[in-house]
RNA sequence: UGCCCGAUAGUAUAAAGGUAGUACAACUGUUUUUGGUGCAGUUUGUCUAGGUUCGAAUCCUGGUCGGGCAACCA
């Protein structure tokens, strides 16, 4: 089952941990969203670790709403990520939100205010700013510094019960206005905001700060290891200290680096700007590299998994390229994927030896990577098809292994056939390929002792039915759109979309089942859009397959 | 220009002082009723300068490069 890997270095101060006897061996992680956006697939690596790390050594995982923003935060989002996380294939023990603990994150603001740790300021946003100092100077205090704890207990009070309108104060930890890390520079811990919260309505108009809320809420919980990405290093110390002056539970945080995949973005802010300037259609549009998104243009739980794993975890700066994820794609949709017929560039293959009007069903197998093949399904064939205008040369180079004059092909799951004629318009298109079949040749049942190079997939005309396919190509034409010169959406590809209005598919494939991979043999995989309805079918592809005749071609 | 984090093939990720390995990508060949898949193979790497050591990707020192930190965001 569990293929042979070194340790991530987590792992490694878990597995310390365990033996050391750390919390009595007991393993309790944390995913933290904040319900303010979609999940993406950067978010996917951050849940393969944290539910990952607790399946592996027995512990379990808790989702917990880091919901402390009143003003970006709403239920549509909570629902998603729930969604999400479900359909990645994860079980969470408990779901909690920080917001659950506002009543106590309130005690413990005044339990550090009683110890002289906390003082109301009543600063505007920019004295604090300016009071604050540089990295390479010190800050200075600001005029509420000293105030006593009685003062401020009653202040903190006030606050509380909205006295004072949003900005007016501000609560602060009393740390070291001359720290080198500028988070120990009396940060906020919480900040006055009238705002209606998607939990606790009007019941508070003070909100706590992230670092007042989150490593509180990991303690609460009695997470043993908090894991985060790397920009909360400088965080850390602030963690302990807040930890450490209420003693409470020690929770304890590490940092890896998230996931960046080229040719795409990865922040929310940027993501909700694709959507509300409608350069998407959605959160899930199938080009996004939300959870969503991925799973709508076709892509499996499995595979989502099995490239976390591939990428690894570690603490340096990374951008994974975007064919590592395909890989792990194609590896699982191969094994699991049924293979149909569609023709997207049809022109007319007429078999002149086939009787006309005749048709018999030929039988094809769901999967021929499957041991029993999967079962199979019935494929109509007669002397009127449609292939692939690319199967088709007039002058075909040596190693084209398909259709010309005086060459033969075999018929996916059908007949050997040989080209001896072909039809033109007047604009010199071709329009009609004349072929011969071989009666004796047929899939399962060939006693024609005739060996073909070329296999190429058909679509019998009578028994043709139509969808429409939506071909995607990478969002932005750039591999990092992030940091290249000005706005990002400039880097955006005009090309990401390619609407196909009317293919031709087997009659089997009216059956498609909702969220199942296809493969179209010789075409890509492709899965049913959540646009399809009974009348009009929506294809979306998933990926195309490998493809190396297009590089032969390129090459020459 | 203060503090913090990091640096191993094109991209990721291992090697805990002792043969630099794996995956993806690229390229060969082979198999194949998908130019798919499978199988076999090839190419490519320790940022730099010193030091410690019989021996350094690993330890030490200096440098270089990349990233982060001065939101009433998380």
């Amino acid at each position: 089952m569990s293929e042979e890997r070194s340790l991530n270095f987590i792992e490694e101060i878990i597995e310390d941990d365990i033996r050391s006897g750390k919390n009595d061996g007991r393993v309790l992680t944390r995913f933290p969203p904040e319900p303010n956006g979609y999940l993406h697939i950067g978010h996917a690596k951050s849940i393969c670790l944290n539910f990952g790390l607790a399946q592996k050594y027995n512990g379990k995982t808790n989702l917990r709403f880091d919901d402390t923003n009143p003003a970006t935060e709403d239920t549509e989002y909570v629902d998603s990520i729930r969604q999400d996380i479900h359909w990645l294939g994860f079980e969470w023990d408990k779901e909690l939100y920080s917001s659950d603990y506002f009543d106590q994150m309130y005690a413990f603001a005044q339990m550090l205010i009683g110890k002289g740790l906390a003082y109301v300021d009543d600063s505007t946003a920019e004295e604090i700013a300016a009071a604050k100092g540089t990295p390479t100077e010190p800050g200075t205090p600001t005029p509420n510094r000293s105030r006593s704890a009685e003062e401020n207990l009653q202040l903190f009070q006030e606050m509380k019960e909205g006295k004072y309108p949003d900005g007016a104060k501000v609560l602060r930890a009393k740390i070291d206005l001359a720290s080198p890390n500028m988070h120990m520079r009396d940060p906020l811990m919480y900040r006055i905001r009238h705002a209606h919260h998607h939990r606790t309505g009007n019941d508070w108009c003070i909100y706590p700060m992230y670092d007042f809320a989150h490593g509180q809420s990991d303690s609460i919980e009695k997470i043993t290891h908090s894991v985060c990405t790397l920009e909360f290093i400088p965080h850390r110390p602030l963690y302990e200290w807040f930890i450490e002056q209420l003693e409470i539970f020690p929770s304890k945080q590490y940092e890896f680096a998230r996931l960046n995949l080229n040719y795409t973005v990865m922040s929310k802010r940027k993501l909700l700007q694709l959507v509300n300037e409608n350069h998407v259609t959605g959160w899930d549009d199938p080009r996004m590299p939300t959870i969503s998104g991925l799973r709508r243009r076709g892509f499996t739980p499995l595979s989502i998994r099995n490239f976390c794993e591939r990428i690894g975890v570690a603490k340096r700066e990374n951008i994974i390229e975007y064919s590592l994820l395909e890989f792990c794609l194609r590896e699982d949709l191969n094994k699991s994927a049924w293979r149909r017929m569609a023709v997207l560039d049809p022109i007319k293959l007429i078999i002149t030896n086939y009787p006309e009007g005749k048709s018999e069903i030929l039988n094809g197998e769901n999967n021929p990577e499957a041991e029993d093949g999967d079962g199979s399904r019935e494929i109509p064939f007669s002397a009127e098809l449609w292939i692939e205008r690319e199967d088709f040369m007039e002058e075909a180079p040596k190693k084209f292994f398909r259709l010309g004059p005086g060459l033969s092909v075999r018929l996916k799951n059908a007949y050997i056939v040989k080209c001896h004629d072909f039809r033109k318009d007047e604009n010199g298109n071709v329009t009609e390929v004349h072929c011969t079949y071989i009666p004796e040749s047929k899939s399962g049942s060939d006693t024609s002792g005739v060996s073909v190079k070329g296999t190429i997939h058909w679509v019998s005309v009578g028994h043709a039915k139509t969808a429409e396919i939506r071909l995607y190509d990478r969002l932005f034409q750039v591999e990092d759109p992030s940091s290249e010169e000005g706005d990002f959406k400039n880097y955006i590809n005009p090309q990401s979309l390619k609407i196909i209005p009317n293919v031709f598919i087997e009659p089997d494939l009216t059956h498609a089942i909702p969220g199942k991979g296809y493969q179209f043999i010789r075409k890509g995989y492709f899965t049913l859009d959540t646009d399809s309805t009974p009348e009009k079918l929506v294809f979306n592809r998933t990926a195309t397959l490998k493809d190396a005749w297009a590089k032969e071609v390129k090459k020459n």
